[in-house]
Order: structure tokens, then sequence, then C-alpha cells
RNA sequence: GCCGGUGUGAUGGAAUUGGCAGACGUGACGGACUCAAAAUCCGUUGGUAGCGAUACCGUGCCGGUUCGAGUCCGGCCACCGGCACCA
């Protein structure tokens, strides 16, 4: 035997199959289909983590161990490619981009291959490719034709660091999700995508796929629909003022009314308002807030009243103030509310401060105290025609009776906002559209795809706010494909998420250059079976991802409403430390430095075996070296073959079992048990004395989906038929699953007090008469009288007994 | 505050969903091989008491249901993740 050297044996398999295309999937045959999809990664200059191999191992033991059940699948794999920190670099050090890119794909791509991962290369695509980013045009341009993009000036998200704009969901509690840096509102006009349009099917979908609960919660928590009423409230000025309520139960309760700053009815109102200057003063000191003080301060109430309007309650025709205050927003519902100090804690907190009326409308706590929020218990008092009703009550009641004045009717409302899809940096896919000062905003003709990058001299963001696009004039200037007159194209550049919202698509039909993917391709492979990615995507690509795909799915592309039929997330490696893997920590593992000293198959094994695969397990540089153990002993049996045909009586039973359990886990995501099943089958031939060629056989296949490099060179030096990975995953017999007589435990009032072997297939009175003849047991039972005998099956009995 | 999750030996984690708690690893200890070490192999390893068979205790805490609870129910505590002035 030789002596087992995973360097040799891995660069020997990985030519193999890269020269024979071992893992391509076909589009054509008949075969049934089964589409594994792991995150596509950012391809950043620090290389891999062994964080990535986690997520893409899970997988790649999932494809593997469904082609040799003989399924067509496809396991591909991408580059995510545009984004800041590739061009952070790229200024940083005065690279193109692309050349940054390209260093870092061929770095990815390396060792990823040395990590004998099945991806179909074939298939590889890059979103930073003309040929790849032509049809995140085009997609572009459909959702313009749709009328979901659309240019709007408002007050977006700022980072000051990156100085570009940021969604929603970059912002991460008041700073920039990906530099840390201070996020202030800046008021631009800014390209957006009309996401709310899908909120209901984005909430409702979830039932159509197979998501982790955790996942399922955020997104319907982010979405954040709610259920109230919409009512119009008139004013001395004149002008009604419209609020938004989820309790509109409570309206009799409402002493006041709070506009956000930014509402524009005080434009309106401005020429009636006696303290103009301190509204105005207080106007401008909540403008100057950063969303990070806004967080930071959130609890301390301000606001101003305007002097010289008031809103009349049209439950009790009472005249109430009107307060501006920053608690209220002006992107969520009408930018106003009725406040209601009573039962709500911040109208209470604020009426406190402003020393403002606070009316009891719901009985059951101390409005005095605090605000009495309960919607369960309460009953209804202090509010005429609503009076004795409990909550739910009273909310049908008021809203029919506010249908009936016309002044208000049932809303829903959703907390996500449309989705800003614009950044003023370079690397990203340009949009698409040219302004003309007498036609507006021109799609550019899809004739005219891809609009590439400029070459420009500087990537540097400009001071003025522009993408540095706006200094290429050669670029930017051009004819209007309306008119024909001068016209300019748009400047600024797609976010990071646009290539990847479609990625899965293009992995069908990679090379198409008629469309996305041809309609036949995406019929057979849609939707994806098994869609692995971490829980940091769940509010980002996963929902941006699912609202393409209803889009495409609305316009005829696609053929399924969802695009991946089950999700699943990886838990995160942490360092040995039990801390975040980062470099400021010096924590970090580099799967290179691991496949040096212990092989790709070591690592994978160890990867698979940490420990649950949903959960956050840490490193541990003495615990791998049980899987290098695992895989030793495996590759020493090559000198234990001790004759015989098949499977030795003594093993069908470990044999069957372990297929069965093998087999289940890789498709619940408990590899971990997988392979501790495989150990403990092993451990089962040790005690036999040696493997037959049968047996071996059975487990190199077993074994092949989690360390396919090693399994390849036994299965060779073995001389089995052909390469493994053509092999044929073994079926079990659940017959031979079960052993003919089991041991069971024999409780006496619930205690442990004997074991028993008896044959498996015992009935209850034989099981309680062999318990009984236990010298234990009998000992026990010994001047007691019998209350009851339970036997379970092939588990245990329980006799319970009292005191004669 | 709201939502989701987790809590088991020294340690990573198992437990067929209400049926023998601690599978499988790591580490530690003892032994074999070796001049010696590494590697490898064998054995022990939840706690307490006992030479021992054995007994009692033990899955974050308190209580409940049950013949029987890591698992179910009620009430707490701690930690992790997400959201957070969303009316």
């Amino acid at each position: 035997m030789n002596k087992y050297d995973p360097s040799a044996i891995e660069k020997k398999w990985q030519a193999i199959w890269e020269e024979n295309n071992t893992f391509a999937a076909s589009n054509d045959t008949d075969k049934p289909k089964f589409y594994a999809l792991v995150e596509f990664p950012y391809p950043s200059g620090q290389g891999l983590h062994v964080g990535h191999p986690r997520s893409y191992t899970a997988l790649d033991v999932v494809a593997r161990k469904r082609r040799l059940q003989g399924y067509n699948v496809l396991y591909p794999m991408g580059w995510d490619a545009f984004g800041l920190p590739t061009e952070n670099f790229a200024i940083k050090n005065h690279i193109h981009p692309e050349i940054v890119t390209k260093n870092n794909i061929a770095r990815f791509k390396a060792q990823l291959q040395s990590l004998g991962l099945s991806f179909d290369w074939t298939r590889e695509v890059n979103t930073t490719d003309p040929s790849y980013y032509k049809w995140t045009q085009w997609i572009f341009l459909k959702l313009f034709e749709c009328g979901l993009a659309y240019k709007k000036e408002m007050a977006v998200n700022w980072c000051t660091s990156c100085k570009c704009v940021l969604a929603n969901e970059e912002v991460v509690g008041g700073v920039c999700e990906r530099c840390g840096g201070e996020v202030i509102h800046k008021v631009k006009s800014q390209w957006m995508l009309k996401i709310t349009e899908y909120a209901q099917r984005l909430i409702d979908d979830l039932d159509l796929v197979d998501y982790p609960e955790r996942v399922r919660a955020q997104q319907i928590h982010w979405i954040g629909r709610s259920t109230g009423a919409q009512v119009r409230f008139a004013t001395t000025a004149g002008e009604d003022v419209e609020i938004y309520t989820t309790r509109p139960d409570t309206l009799f309760g409402a002493t006041y009314m709070v506009m956000s700053p930014e509402h524009p009815l005080v434009e309106t109102w401005a020429g009636r308002l006696s303290n103009l200057d301190a509204v105005r003063a207080y106007q401008e000191a909540a403008a100057r807030k950063s969303d990070f003080e806004r967080t930071e301060i959130a609890k301390d109430k301000t606001g101003v009243m305007l002097e010289g309007v008031r809103a009349i309650n049209p439950v009790n025709g009472k005249e109430i103030p009107i307060f501006l205050s920053d608690y209220v927003l002006v992107s969520y519902g009408t930018g106003a509310i009725m406040a209601v100090p009573g039962h709500d804690t911040r109208d209470w907190e604020f009426a406190k401060k402003f020393g403002l009326p606070i009316v009891e409308v719901v009985k059951g706590g101390d409005v005095e105290k605090e605000a009495f929020t309960d919607c369960a218990t309460g009953v209804m008092v202090n509010s005429g025609f609503l009076d004795g009703l409990s909550v739910d009550e009273a909310k049908k009641k008021i809203v029919e009776w506010l249908a009936k004045q016309g002044i208000g009717e049932t809303k829903v409302n959703y907390k996500l906002r449309d989705w800003v899809f614009a950044r003023q940096r370079y690397w990203g896919e340009p949009i698409p559209i040219v302004h003309c000062d007498k036609c507006g905003f021109v799609p550019v003709p899809e004739s005219e795809l891809p609009i590439t990058l400029p070459k420009v001299d500087s990537y540097e963001p400009l001071e003025s706010g522009e993408s540095p696009l706006a200094a290429a004039t050669d670029w930017v200037n051009t004819t209007c494909p309306h008119c024909g007159g001068p016209a300019k194209r748009e400047t600024d550049t797609m976010p990071q998420w646009a290539g990847s919202s479609w990625y899965f698509l293009r992995y069908c039909d990679p090379h198409n250059d008629k469309a996305p993917a041809s309609k036949e391709a995406l019929e057979y492979w849609l939707p994806v079976d098994w869609y692995n990615g971490g829980m940091e995507h769940t509010t980002l690509h996963l929902l941006y991802s699912r609202f393409w795909h209803k889009f495409l799915y609305d316009i005829g592309v696609v053929p399924t409403p969802e695009p991946y039929a089950k999700r699943t997330s990886h838990g995160m490696i942490l360092g040995e430390n039990g801390e975040k893997m980062s470099k400021s920590r010096g924590n970090v593992v580099n799967p290179d430095e691991i496949v040096k000293e212990y092989g790709a198959d070591t690592l994978r094994v160890y990867e698979m075996f940490i420990g649950d695969f949903e959960k956050a397990a840490p490193w541990s540089s003495s615990s791998i070296r049980g899987s290098r153990r695992f895989l030793e002993r495996v590759w020493a049996l090559q000198d234990a073959v001790v004759p015989g045909d098949g499977i030795r009586t003594g093993l069908e039973i470990p044999f069957n079992k372990t297929i069965r359990k093998v087999g289940e886990d890789i498709e619940t995501l408990k590899y971990n048990t997988a392979i501790a099943a495989m150990m403990a089958l092993l451990n089962d031939l040790s005690a036999a004395g040696g493997v037959t060629r049968e047996e071996y056989r059975i487990l190199l296949i077993l074994l092949n989906p989690f360390a396919p490099h090693m399994t390849e060179e036994l299965w060779e030096i073995m001389g089995y038929p052909g390469q493994i990975a053509q092999a044929q995953w073994p079926s079990f017999d659940p017959d031979k699953c079960r052993e003919d007589t089991v041991e069971i435990a024999v409780q006496i009032n619930g205690k442990l007090r004997a074991r028993v072997t008896i044959p498996a297939d015992a009935d209850a009175a034989a099981a309680i008469a062999a318990a009984k003849a236990d010298e234990k047991v009998a000992q026990a039972m010994e001047g007691m009288a019998v209350v009851k005998e339970l036997y379970v099956p092939g588990k245990l009995v329980n006799i319970v007994v009292k005191t004669a």
C-alpha cells in the first residue's frame, strides 16, 4: 500500500474531471433534473475563507449524491464581481477594476478547484462581462417599460464615506452596511424600482416555497404589512389632513395630531403660522440629523406646535393642536398621525413632555402611569357609540362609521420601501437610459445593448456626488434615440445587487445571445431545487431576486412564480476562540493551508462534521485531525480485504442501516451524523477484521460525495469498473435494517432497573414475561402490587407497582 | 420593546420526535509497540459515594401533565440573530 498522499491524488483527479467535463450538466436528457445552487461569491482580494467551503461542500455533497442516483444535476458557479471593494482597490493601486476583477477571479477559481467541488465550469458566469450585463440592462429596460423603474427626487440614504446612495436594506443600525460610514439623508434624483408593488405577493408566495422559519419570519417582518384605517381630519385652515392608524377604535382618545417635519402641508400653511420661525428651525434641525443620531437619541421626544392651525376630531368635533415631530416619518403611511396618548407609548411620552391631555378610551390599565396598549382585554369607554365594545368590535364599527361619513376607510400599509437602484460609482452596470431635454427619460433601444462602461482616467467618486462616469464626456454626450437631438446618458450605475438578482437564470443557458436564457432551458431547469446561502442576504439578495423573478414571471420570461423551491442557510464558521473570523482579530483560517496540510478531502469531511450545519461552529485545529484519521483508516482498508462475496452475514444490518442513514441525512442537512454513521460502520469493519470487496465498494460510494478524490483513487486501485463518479448509489433493504433480537430497557415505575434481550417480534406478553424473569426486576417487584404493565415495541418495558 | 432561534460532559455535538441521555469525534488518562519520541493500535473517561456488584444525582431555573419528559404545557433566566419612534 502507498502512503495516503492527498496532494498527489487530488491534483490527479481534479485534472481528470476537468479534462472530461465530468460534471457538465446536459440540457437535453431523459434523466430527472436537479438544480442545486449556492450563492456565487464576490471575488475579493483576500481570497477564499474557510466559511465559503461550508456552503459549497454541503451542496456539492447533495449534487454528487444526486448524480450517483441518476439525476441530471446542474451545480454551477460564477462571480458577482461588480462592487465597491474592487473599485476602491483599483483607485488606491491605480489598476483598472477590470484587471483587479480578472486577477481575483483567477485566484478564487483556483482555490475552488483545489477543493474538488463538482461545479459545471462550462457554465461559469461573470456579472461584469458585457455579454452578461447586457441582460441585466435588458431586464432594467423591461422594468422601465412596465413603469416599475422610475426616477424620483427624494431624500435618500447617503454614505458619507462611500460618497454614494444606499438602499434601505444597506443601512444597518444607522450606518453603511459595507464600510460602517455615517449615513445621512440627502435629497437627490434617483432611479427607483417599485418593489412595493410586489409586497403582498412577496409575503403570500412564501407559502409556495420551503424556506426555514427564520428566513420566512425575517422577510415578512421586513415587508412589514399592517392593517389599519386612513382617516381625514378637517382643519381650521380648510385643507384636510389624512392620517393612518392601526387603532381606529381609539379615535375618541385622539387629543392632538402629529405631522412629520417634512409634511408638505406645512408649506401650504406657512402664511398662517404665527410661530413660523420656530417651525422652520425645527424642520432644519430634523433634516440635519443623520440616521445614526436618530436611532441613538430615539426615545427623547422633540417637537413644535403649529400655532394658527388646528385639526378637528371627527367623532366629537373637538379642536385639537397639531405638532411637528420627527418621531413621525414622512415615508410611512401618510406622514401624519392622530395621537392617542392613553393607548400609544410614543404618544404618551410626547404628551407627558408637552403637557397634553391624556384621555382613557380603553379600560384596563392606568393611563396616568403608562399607555395601555393591550388590544385583547380592554373594553371601550369615553367613546360614545363604541362604549362597552371590545377593541376588535370597536375597530369594525368605527371603520363602518368613517366610511359612511366618507372620511375614512380600511387601509393596508407596508414598511417595505421602493428600492433605490442607482449608485454614484464607476464599477457597476450603466443604467441604459438617455436624458433628452425634449423627450425626457428615453430608454436605450434593445439593439444598442450592452451599454458598456467607458474607459475613464479616474474612478474616484466626484465631490459633486455624481458618478465618475459624468467626467467621460464623449460617452455621456449622445443623441436621443427618440428625436435624434442632443442628449446625455445616465451616469449612475446599478447597485451591486443587480447582477445577482437573476444569475441563476443565466446558468440555465449561459451563452445565449438572444435572451437571458432560452425558454426551453428555463422550462427544464426552473425552479432551483435547493438554494443554500447566508442569513445576511435574507432581506437583500434573496428578497430582491424574488422580486425580479416575479416580474419576469409576469412578463412571461420565466415559467415559475418563485425562483427557489427550497432555501437553506448554513451557520458561520467562527475562529478557534469562538469569535467571528476577521483579520483584525487574527483568527482567520486560510483554506489553502488546510488543503496543503491535510488535503481537500479532510477539509471537506471536517467542515461537514464540524457540527449542526445551520448553526455557527468554532474552528478547531485539533478536531480536524479526527477527520484525517478517519480517511486514513478508510485508505488502510485496501490492505484488509478479506475473501467473500457480497456483504458478510453479520454486517448486513450495519450496512443497510448506514446506507439508509447517510442517504437520509444528506437530504436533511445532517451531514455531521451521516459522517458519524460511516465512522461507526468503519469501527464495525475493523472489529470484523477487514472488508470484502463488495463491502468496500459500498463504503466508497457512500463516502464519495464527502471525500471525492480519495474514493476515486481507491476505486481505481481496487479495480472496480469505470470511475466512481459514474457509479450507482447503493440501495438498502428495509427488512435488513432491523436486528432479529433487541435489547430492551426494563423500568420499574419509570426507573431503569435492567436490560433484557428479546426477539424483535416478541409481543407485549412475551416481552413483559422476559422482563419479569430478570433477577433484578424480580427483586425490585418483591412484595409489590402491579398497577400497570407497558411495552413499547423494541424499546422498553415499564412495570408500575405500588406497595402491596 | 417586537420577531426568530439556542441552552445537553472538559469540548464540537448525538438522541429514530414522549421511551435505555451523552452516538460519532476532539481532548485527557492508562497500556502496547519503540533505545526514545512522533505516528499507530487497545482500554478508560457525566458527577458523587463505595474495593465492588451497585445506589443516588444529572440536559439553564421553578412548577405542571404523564407509567415515563432533553423532548409536551405554564412561568422565569441567559445568550445569539433580525427589526426597531413604522402610528
